[in-house]
DNA sequence: ATCCGTAATATACCGATGGGAATAACGATG
DNA sequence: CATCGTTATTCCCATCGGTATATTACGGAT
């Protein structure tokens, strides 16, 4: 017996769905469409998370371009300066994503009991 | 129908084994552990992929210190100036990564149909 | 007409990551 | 004992994503 530290490993990943022009839904970016849905606009969102407002408008503004419809419909001006509400290709979307992330949870969880390492 | 494209999505991911100081096998790294195999050096391998010497010295440092026993066993100076080869533990690793990583494409080949979005 | 908070956008900065170069140690071989 | 190619290690630099900051556009409410 050598043995000096005994490791134990552990399976992990990452899962996003992809478009034509790179990740169209990933784990951040649907937590940010449901920060959308509870507070009603990008700025609140983005401070609701740890994220800069500029990163936030990117992510949304790939995402709708990346969709078939809109998943978020903004709007300027007027009271309270505007704002952004998910559309129902939004929630569909994200009901979408994480049922694949549930999925792949699973697997993930399933299958690092399989890993055999010295 | 005011369909103006239509998108297909692509189910994506990646796949990695942690240990306790963060990853310890991934795609790059196991790739990295078959061509020092094939080699005999670190340096080899590294030229034989896109990689600078000094990242494949880091990633095969971080999975010997990661690993029970160690994946590569390096001699420095004598014939040849030296060289690197793999362990029993390190070949062990390399197939227990492609065994989860060919299961992890299978589910994600398996799930990607099952997306629905609008 | 003014105010207000948001969307929208440009610019400058910052921090992490990896690359390249440089250097030293190493040890069998000739 | 000089050579040689590798391991090992330390600098500095380019790149890149994201942050912070600043500015403009917007339009309903007062």
């Amino acid at each position: 017996m050598t043995q000096t530290s005994t490791e134990t490993y552990r399976l992990k990943g990452r899962l996003w769905i992809e478009g034509s022009e790179g990740t169209f839904l990933g784990y951040g970016r649907v937590v940010l469409l449901e920060r959308i849905g509870e507070h009603g606009s990008i700025s609140a969102a983005a401070r609701s998370m740890e994220m800069s407002y500029r990163h936030a408008w990117k992510l949304v503004d790939s995402m709708n371009q990346q969709s078939n419809t809109p998943v978020v419909e903004k709007s300027t001006g007027g009271k309270g300066g505007g704002g952004a509400r998910l559309t129902e290709a939004g929630k569909q979307a994200i009901a979408t994503f994480w049922s694949a992330y549930r999925d792949y949870k699973a697997f993930l969880a399933q299958r690092e009991k399989q890993l055999e390492l010295l």
